[in-house]
DNA sequence: TTGATGCCCACGGAATCCCATGCTAGAAAA
DNA sequence: TTTTCTAGCATGGGATTCCGTGGGCATCAA
């Protein structure tokens, strides 16, 4: 569960384009590979941030992709998009990545941005951006996706 | 993973028609083999591009063709396509190689030429192909690709 | 000669490393 | 409770290394 990437935090971009990646999910990825590698992907999910994985997590959906036919057209899109856009990182030693100027520029992340938790992954927006897109998902929805969510009682089986 | 060719780099092509491989990949080269060996092979997944493998995946491949039965019409025709077009080639010590003129000429390989991970392989674009090629993938509104990836959730078996 | 090929060196800009500085939260002391 | 101290974290700047790129020579073939 420390393992997950939880929480939302807002930090800035510098000049040089470095930021710092929060410390909680610094332990989390601790956890998972020794050395501080991180894998972003611009606009694979969701077109508008990027999108970082623990190592791991990243070579598990590369490998369903390698998995799939050479002739699946699919196949192929999902390499571009996945595998052609990857960008495998590491931090600093103080805990900081640079985002690359062509993703700055893309996901228009310079000054403040967020890091927003989803479990096995996270997400990279610019400030203004998510804070616009959150909103109405925040301002009152009678939620029905709850409904959706698959549902294990309490107690039952791992 | 830093065994695979992730992300994508845009280089260039001189007189010469040497052109630097992407220090990240080198890197992953060298986890593979010692030496700086490549192999390229033109259109043979696509046929807009010219596709680079480590040699141990190349082998790979070619084992594969060479399992199947002599007799059956396809394993010539892959033959003619894998084998019979490979370009066995090794980095300089500046981590160039150069592109011969015949595949210059053919995929129009001079000034700017992209270079595309896609995991076990990477491609060797024309700059201007690539982007014209790559527009409508990223246009693709709801991209359903995502939909025909294999998916094992996470915590199950590998 | 002409042109292709391989090898070496040189340069500029960008990415990376290393050290410094505030800030904040939580512990320790009064 | 209030004050002080300290350790961890986010952020900034300077210095250094790395990498992509271009050019110069030799060597060899046509």
């Amino acid at each position: 569960m420390w393992q997950q990437f939880t929480s939302s935090f807002f930090n800035k971009v510098d000049t040089k384009g470095r930021v710092s990646i929060p410390a909680l999910w610094r332990k989390a990825l601790e956890l998972r590979n020794a050395e501080g590698n991180i894998v972003l992907v611009p606009g694979f999910r969701d077109k508008n941030c990027v999108e970082g994985y623990a190592p791991d997590e990243y070579q598990r959906m590369s490998a369903a992709v390698s998995r799939m036919h050479p002739s699946d057209p699919n196949r192929r899109k999902l390499e571009y998009r996945l595998m052609g856009r990857a960008l495998p990182l590491q931090l600093d030693d103080n805990g900081r990545i640079v985002l690359p100027k062509e993703m700055r520029d893309r996901f228009d992340l310079g000054g403040d941005v967020a890091f927003v938790g989803a479990g096995e992954s996270f997400q990279i927006w610019s400030r203004a951006r998510y804070d616009e897109f959150i909103a109405p998902l925040d301002d009152d929805e009678d939620f029905d996706a709850l409904a959706a969510m698959p549902w294990d009682p309490p107690g039952a089986a791992p």
